[in-house]
DNA sequence: CTGTTAGCGCGTTCAG
DNA sequence: CTGAACGCGCTAACAG
């Protein structure tokens, strides 16, 4: 019963919204009964609740969620901060996040924190001003970020953050160990005999990148081998994560040096199939003359030639449990201090460091 | 001056929000005043502005949106929706959208249809429930999809599709010319001398696809060339879209023909880098032996070796005249019967179809 | 310029 | 089982 729609020839004008009062109207009763009957709440006759439902239906009716939150009803939404959308990251998040948010019944939205700090707390206020209940913030940590954070969380609002310690005792976190990824993955590189291990994408700006190029220089240090600063390589101005572009960049500075490394790392497989490239242009076989190793294992690395090795930080899993401190918090079931819970990272192995890679 | 705040150690409790009449009881006027003075609606004296302004500060007050809303306010939010978060049509999509959405102050969320049309349906209702002011959906067409969105669009919000035409009167749609790009593109490999052209990643239930395929006969037609039934691969159940794995299967079926295809048209570039690496890995010569094109123009697809030919549907500026009809509707500018925009899409010739390819 | 009144749509509370 | 009154936080429309 397809009815008539007030738009596409009047413009902006709309007809008012069905009111509960007058889906009670149409079915006969009065405002407060129809409630009860919509929301199972209290008794009403199955007869009543037929009607009152059927004359909803008729009206196209749905309750006001603002009238609702205007009386402090439990809020059923949370709010998702992300850095940016083009990153694979994000979406891996984004799935382990809802799988555990569809379960419970909540819904979803997202907002991007983009190029500035501005951005993020226009988002984030945003987000307030539509009172979701909780807040998963997986933007990068700066510390005028985390100013910005602590304001939102004066609202009261449950907050868990992704992959960024902030300095809040209200704040809980979950974060991979980027550090023991880095290490692990340097440490397979100098297991293969690799003394020249030069580092691609450094910024000052990002923590995990930091604290991979601090796993990097750890792993280097224990098998007591040298990183020359001119082996750390990175565009001067960091956007929010390395691209194609900045590791073809290192890799040409690095190949350009006249000691070069055996070997790379790249802060994120996006720099590291930007130096893959880069290696290959310039006739290097990789892995024979040039290993090349990334992290983050976005889908796209098994399928270079050759085949990236990289570390995997199980985003997902890092959604899940976020939602899952998040989910506790706004239900009252997780109380006291804040948690912050870690996970380990996996070495992915691949034909960019072992094997023959694509030449002879 | 940091405030303590009642979290972490009381559970979910909260301190209730400060409400207006707080703050204008702090600034010792009455809650009227405070609001224009917050507002510059109506008059108010500098002197108790700033007082009132000072008190606001000092409570970390936010107006209640909720409200305002029930109020019947101006809404000044939009909802999009998303197929899923991995795909850089999103990406590029939500970039476009967001730079118009921002310089006229509206804030963006996110939803995602991901697995099925249940979700897309929450979310799309939970935007309404939000009262969103207007609603972008990207999500893929398909038939069950249509009626949700009618059923969404007669509650009066203005709706613009991106890149699914949709029948409905009150729904404008924004759109590229996938047929013309695939038309491009194969009309390209036929220049280069290509007789035997095969197409990966076909599905039924996607509607890009189709069109693109419906572009790769034309262009086979019109240059008087066959595409016999076995030339079409695609998974039996095709997701979201098609994936690297997707194209690595098609390119091993496509390849084990009695007489393969010399050339290869995947729907997307994912499938594209797929077949590029199973080429490859069968010692085939790229583009000497097989040449491989893709579609959609992703950042990585520069940087695979060699480098991908494609086609580049500029999707941000989509995704800009999408918001900027929206905001049309929404501010009552843009009138009258729905507008259907069609952008043309670009051929982007790389390696993978042209030149030495990576191997000699 | 500032204060008062009323009502948006809903659910809670208390009477029928 | 059903109805009537009240108030959530805010602002439009009137006074003062």
């Amino acid at each position: 019963m397809q009815q008539q729609v007030p738009f596409g020839n009047a413009g902006p004008v709309r007809k008012k919204a069905a009111t509960l009062a007058d889906v009670a109207r149409l079915a006969g009763v009065v405002a407060m009964t129809a409630s009860r009957a919509i929301n199972r709440s209290g008794y009403a006759s199955e007869e009543v609740r037929e009607r009152v439902l059927k004359a909803a239906k008729e009206l196209n009716y749905r309750p006001n969620l603002m009238a609702r939150y205007l009386k402090g009803q439990s809020r059923r939404a949370v709010g998702i901060m992300l850095p940016d959308i083009a990153n694979p990251f994000s979406a891996e998040l984004v799935d382990g996040i809802k799988e555990v948010l569809d379960k419970a019944g909540y819904t979803a939205f997202i907002a991007l924190a983009g190029a500035g700090i501005e951005q993020e707390r226009a988002g984030l206020e945003s987000f307030v001003d539509h009172r979701v209940g909780g807040l998963l913030v997986a933007t990068r940590g700066t510390l005028m970020g985390d100013e910005v954070l602590k304001e939102v969380a004066r609202h009261g609002i449950p907050i868990v953050t992704v992959g960024r310690p902030v300095k809040s005792a209200t704040v809980d976190c979950v974060s991979a160990n980027h550090w023991q990824g880095a290490f692990d993955v340097v440490t397979h590189l100098i297991s293969l005999g690799h003394k020249r291990i030069g580092f691609i994408g450094i910024s000052a700006e990002d923590a995990h990148t930091l604290r991979r190029h601090h796993g990097y220089k750890a792993a280097l240090e224990k098998a007591g081998l040298k990183a020359p600063a001119e082996y750390t390589v990175g565009p001067a101005m960091a956007p929010a994560f390395a691209t194609q572009e900045d590791g073809y960049e290192g890799m040409m500075r690095l190949a350009g040096l006249k000691k070069r490394p055996t070997a790379v790392f790249a802060r994120n497989d996006f720099a590291a199939i930007g130096a893959l490239h880069a290696a290959l242009t310039l006739g290097l076989k990789v892995p024979g003359e040039m290993a090349i190793a990334g992290f983050d294992d976005i889908p796209l690395g098994a399928y270079t030639t050759p085949p990236l090795t990289t570390v995997m930080q199980s985003t997902k899993e890092q959604g899940k449990m976020a939602a899952e401190m998040l989910l506790g918090r706004m239900e009252g079931r997780l109380k006291g201090a804040r948690k912050l819970k870690t996970v380990e990272c996996g070495l992915v192995v691949r034909g960019s460091t072992v094997g023959r890679g694509n030449r002879e």
